[in-house]
DNA sequence: GGCAACAAAAGTGTATACACTTTGCCGGCC
DNA sequence: GGCCGGCAAAGTGTATACACTTTTGTTGCC
């Protein structure tokens, strides 16, 4: 069963070993006096990032059980933290948590996906027509950094990082028009496309849609407001349309049949048992 | 000082004193077996609801500290479950935490008014141009029905009721649009617009709104695409510009000197401290 | 041999304990 | 009198304890 694989997350910074952590006695003791030093800054936030990069850069695949305890092993604090972590990221839809059974990795269904990218038309469309209008001659230059990192990414064929930069592509895009709601909006929307599009294995070459950024840029640069939008709507509906979201197949039969690997054929619904409590006896 | 007010929350569904808790020994017992029939299905999301409410309805004003222990009390339940309501509604905007300081109901700045209503605007023009294409007849009816309870909590002088009901306007569009995930966006805007037009005393009077959104259902009825859009848009303008966003005052002086009361000139910024720790010693 | 009941193990949910930070207060010092 | 330092109270941050649920493995029964 390879959905219920035993999880290993790498902590970002540090390596880490990944065996239990035996001498300690594990009980009866509160709240031990911290070295005072320790980077206890905002752990929460650490672990959340570590497990979302994790999950966009293809280390934690969708369906993975999502246990605390053994996170809480990895980064060394209590199952305190990890729980905040997981339900700050299942609110980002990067993770789905079901009542008393636990965080997994989310598998988010050909309809949300379907979803998600109506939204990011609607959104980025209507932003290329605002950045436009509105960009200064710096924030191209800011933006032609971008695509210079991305094709830098792409020519080391550092995999992590050009994920990462083509998606933040049209965040940074977002920032630059100056609102910081919509943003943050379209981050959030950007990485759920990022674990779709690792669930429905994307045939869009990470080339190409660094070669659509720079043609949107470049109308951007020439304030051609028309074909930028053309050029952003061509760019969304590339990266849909070679997702396998279309099965060509009857589909129903056959994946209910296989494995019950890869592809989900139904979005996770929240909270599919009602949670009653009773007793065992 | 009005801003640190006691806070006085009300749990929805039952009146609730309150005093303190007396006679529990407040120490030294672990998990108390609760009664297996207890409510326990999902106490956070009550929480935060109520809290919610409380502030979409104006009994929590802009500011009001929200401190955990008081609220555990009210719903008698530990701080745990307070902080996770509390962290939930920090990630909708509607209250802000500040590292060891605590919660307080949220106060948006000018500029993320001025975010959040050109996020509505994106957004829901392109809604509407959907919408009269796509929304069939019964769909049209069930917008019927809202514009319907809008004009009764209006008759019947439900102020909450009207409120909430104004803003699952815009809701129940994106819904009907058939996009979960727009529609989840647009839940976040809009009650982040309630906290708006709360802090800055809108002066765009509910019936007027209601009216408007006869307007725009009767557009959509009729497919007028060009004419809906239109109409949302003079109705976003509308309730924007009838805020106490835009001082005929020079303004900086004068804000300064006020006792730091209504207007927040800033947004708040997301941990202005950096946290660190170190001994008193 | 397969299946149901049961028991142990793993894991989640919530309460509480306790350290640390912030804040308000009071007394000494200038 | 007003400012500074330290003390006490309030409140947040994180770890741990323990009940309950789910899962898993096992044994007895048919």
């Amino acid at each position: 069963m390879p959905r219920t694989a035993p999880l290993r997350i790498v902590a970002s910074p540090r390596a880490l070993k990944a065996g239990a952590a035996p001498p300690e006695p594990p009980k009866a003791r509160a709240a031990r006096p911290r070295p005072a030093d320790a980077t206890s800054a905002d752990a929460t936030r650490r672990i959340a990032d570590s497990i979302t990069t994790a999950i966009v850069e293809r280390r934690l695949m969708p369906g993975t059980k999502l246990a605390e305890q053994p996170i809480a092993d990895v980064f060394k604090v209590s199952r305190t933290l990890v729980r905040q972590a997981l339900m700050q990221l299942s609110r980002d839809h990067l993770v789905t948590l079901e009542p008393a059974r636990g965080a997994r990795v989310a598998e988010p269904g050909v309809e949300e996906a379907r979803d998600v990218f109506e939204a990011r038309h609607l959104l980025e469309v209507a932003l290329v027509k605002r950045a436009a209008r509105d960009l200064s001659a710096p924030q191209i230059a800011r933006l032609r950094q971008h695509l210079a990192a991305e094709a830098d990414a792409l020519l080391r064929t550092d995999v992590p990082g050009r994920t990462r930069l083509l998606a933040d592509f049209h965040v940074v895009l977002a920032q630059l028009v100056g609102n910081e709601v919509l943003a943050s909006i379209l981050k959030d929307l950007v990485s759920r496309c990022s674990l779709i599009a690792l669930m429905y294995q994307s045939a869009h070459s990470a080339g190409h849609s660094a070669a659509e950024h720079v043609a949107i840029v470049d109308a951007l640069a020439a304030r051609d407001a028309r074909g930028a939008v053309r050029l952003m709507q061509a760019h969304l509906h590339n990266v849909e349309h070679h997702l396998r979201l279309h099965p060509r197949v009857p589909a129903d039969l056959r994946s209910a049949l296989r494995p019950a690997d890869a592809v989900a054929a139904a979005g996770p619904r929240a909270h599919p048992r009602p949670h009653v409590k009773k007793r065992s006896a």
